[in-house]
DNA sequence: GCCAACGTTGGC
DNA sequence: GCCAACGTTGGC
């Protein structure tokens, strides 16, 4: 349904300034056909990919994420066919573990409207939602999990989000990057 | 609009 | 447990 017409402007929940900088390229339109690549975290003992490999379908909803960056990321970035590989943070060691498969975009993360949810956020609105999610499914577990040491040992993965932005619970994914550890997983 | 205080993430 | 890196909040 689309939204209803209002007589004042349109307040959206997103923030003012638009997202800038180095990220910005994997927010913008896409050629037809054209796939891109993500990172979520979990930690292990709320959520493990095993978690996710048991659940229905293999299937979760990406809720509870509270940071504007990622918030915009799966709101407006992440696309279904889109691939995302899954991290364990908050372990021993910090690896990735799985790659998982977009197969809903974004949508209003209804666990901000719960009062009785750890996620809940009063400022979120029905009507004007400030947190979404995606639902994501895992499609394979990595034959070798891909640690973080690794990683910050190559070069050519230097930039990637996950390190740069080592605090963000969904980053994308650079296709070189994409498959550089996915030849380090096998 | 500035910026100090505070809270959170997450590696080590 | 420590602490760096940030995001958010709120006084002014």
């Amino acid at each position: 349904m689309p939204p209803k017409k209002s007589s004042s402007p349109k307040k959206s929940a997103a923030p003012a300034a638009p997202y800038t900088g180095k990220w910005a390229a994997v927010l913008a339109p896409r050629q037809k056909g054209e796939k891109r690549h993500w990172l979520v975290k979990s930690e292990p003992e709320t959520f493990s990919f095993d978690d996710l490999w048991k659940s229905p379908g293999r299937t979760t909803h990406w809720h509870g994420v509270r940071n504007s960056t990622a918030r915009n990321f799966m709101r407006d970035g992440m696309k279904k066919g889109d691939t995302v590989f899954f991290y364990h943070s908050m372990a021993d060691p910090p690896q990735i573990v799985g790659i998982c498969e977009v197969v809903r975009e974004g949508y209003p993360d209804d666990s901000a409207f719960d009062p009785g949810s750890d996620y809940f956020d009063a400022r979120s609105k029905r009507d004007a939602p400030t947190w979404y999610m995606v639902d994501v499914k895992a499609t394979k577990r990595l034959k070798s999990p891909v640690t973080l040491h690794a990683i910050k040992q190559i070069p050519a993965l230097s930039e990637m989000a996950l390190v740069r932005l080592s605090r963000l619970s969904v980053s994308p994914v650079t296709q070189a990057e994409w498959d550089t550890i996915v030849e380090m997983s096998e």
